[in-house]
DNA sequence: CGTTGACCTTGACGTTACGTCAACTTCTAC
DNA sequence: GTAGAAGTTGACGTAACGTCAAGGTCAACG
């Protein structure tokens, strides 16, 4: 089963203009991509994009959601889980907020005096920026940081050495003019697979999607880019060639 | 008892920035504003603000909020009745929201298929913006209807007769043939609009709406589909006309 | 009395998450 | 085979603030 991008839209009541913007952001890439470049969507994006459509509401911004969506969980069940407590805690808010409405309405009827704290019980909801990214990011970085912390100092370094000179090949493929498509290219993209494979292997929507945050995140395109203006671009682009390549999804 | 700008930004979980901003759009002017320009808010204010701050959660954008809080409802304990309902409604729609994520955490879970529909339950959140102004509009006919109340017998009787005239004029423009935009039909609605405005003078978006009334409330329809069927339909037309060419929002 | 630090002001420009054309291609249906 | 709905990629616009910049105000403390 397979939707249109308008159908996904029409589903979850948004417009397809988003969808192409997730689309730019890395959020939710289309399950298939026709000849004629129209984007179709399966279950699984259905999904995601419950996911991504839930944390917005929670009031994330799309960075932050990229990453809880591209990056920790990979499972899905328990993603969902935490979704499912997020929103109960916002029913609950939502109480709250029903029961300073009628307060208000109680005194002000009655001209009463009213507290200042008690009118505003329930309207902050900016907490849960906080509250999902440590939840999540708890988890991403301690999944991260034990895989890290189990090197020893020399693997350290040498991890960092690779990424040092990846970046560096990449840069000097950039000066010396080569396009994404460019065989050497392609092998230093590689090098940047394997690398990136360390940890769990990606499939070619996730490699993909990577790429993308390498262009939005300053904190990789700063990795890459001290090497040389541009190289994020050149990283991303060449990415995407070697995913349409060397990965099935 | 005040507060200054920053005291209300705490206590409402917002910014100082927000509200002057809000200040700037005449969304919540200060109680106070000091010799030194510094901005007091006071109990009024706040409940203002929670009535602000709950229509911006529903989706409505500052332009809509300010014709809700300074036009119409005029009466703060109707208004924060209608603010109750709508929490409601909102909390109703998160558990609708739960739902669907509890369905496709089950559905993942034993690999089943789920439905499309399904998936996205609870989440269109811009139907509040519909809701919202068309509560706006009944109320504001509520108002018309007290009014009304407070005429004599004279007053109600005249009042009446220029309705029946105006009624039969657009009877005989439709039977005529003329198109609302027509001059001459556009002439009546002059008359109509000079009618109406008898009671508090109407933006463009209230007289639209006006124009919408008729045809869907009987007891309007009835006042002008009596002098010809399919009366009503050409006065929301010309009403629609009529506002375009000469009112402003 | 001076000064330190928290708080206030008014601009003015930056940012996010899309909306809204524009210009063009592609599928669907009579 | 032609209309019309739906798709594409740019590119620019916009709403609701965030974020400086440059400066005035106020309570308090030494």
């Amino acid at each position: 089963m397979e939707w249109s991008i308008q159908d996904v839209a029409r589903l979850a009541g948004t417009t397809s203009r988003t969808l192409r913007h997730y689309g730019e952001l890395g959020l939710l890439t289309p399950s298939r991509v026709g000849g004629n470049g129209y984007r179709y969507f399966d279950q699984d994006c259905l999904v995601r994009l419950q996911r991504i459509l839930l944390l917005r509401e929670l009031g994330l911004g799309l960075p932050a959601i990229a990453e809880v969506v591209n990056g920790a969980q990979r499972d899905t069940v328990a993603a969902l889980r935490t979704h499912l407590d997020l929103l109960e805690q916002e029913r609950e808010r939502i109480g709250r907020q029903i029961e300073s409405v009628k307060t208000t309405l109680r005194k002000t009827e009655e001209g009463e005096q009213l507290m200042a704290e008690e009118v505003f019980d329930g309207f902050d909801h900016t907490q849960y920026e906080q509250e999902v990214t440590e939840r999540w990011g708890r988890e991403a970085y301690q999944r991260g940081d034990r895989w890290w912390r189990s090197l020893s100092d020399a693997e350290k370094a040498a991890f960092k050495q690779r990424q040092v000179d990846i970046a560096k090949a990449f840069a000097g493929a950039l000066l010396a003019g080569l396009p994404a498509d460019d065989d050497r290219v392609q092998a230093i993209t590689q090098r940047h697979f394997d690398w990136l494979s360390i940890s769990p292997s990606p499939t070619r929507g996730h490699f993909v999607a990577l790429g993308e945050m390498y262009v939005a995140d300053p904190r990789f395109t700063d990795a890459y880019d001290r090497h040389g203006t541009g190289t994020a671009v050149l990283v991303r682009d060449a990415m995407k060639v070697f995913a349409e390549r060397n990965l099935n999804d």
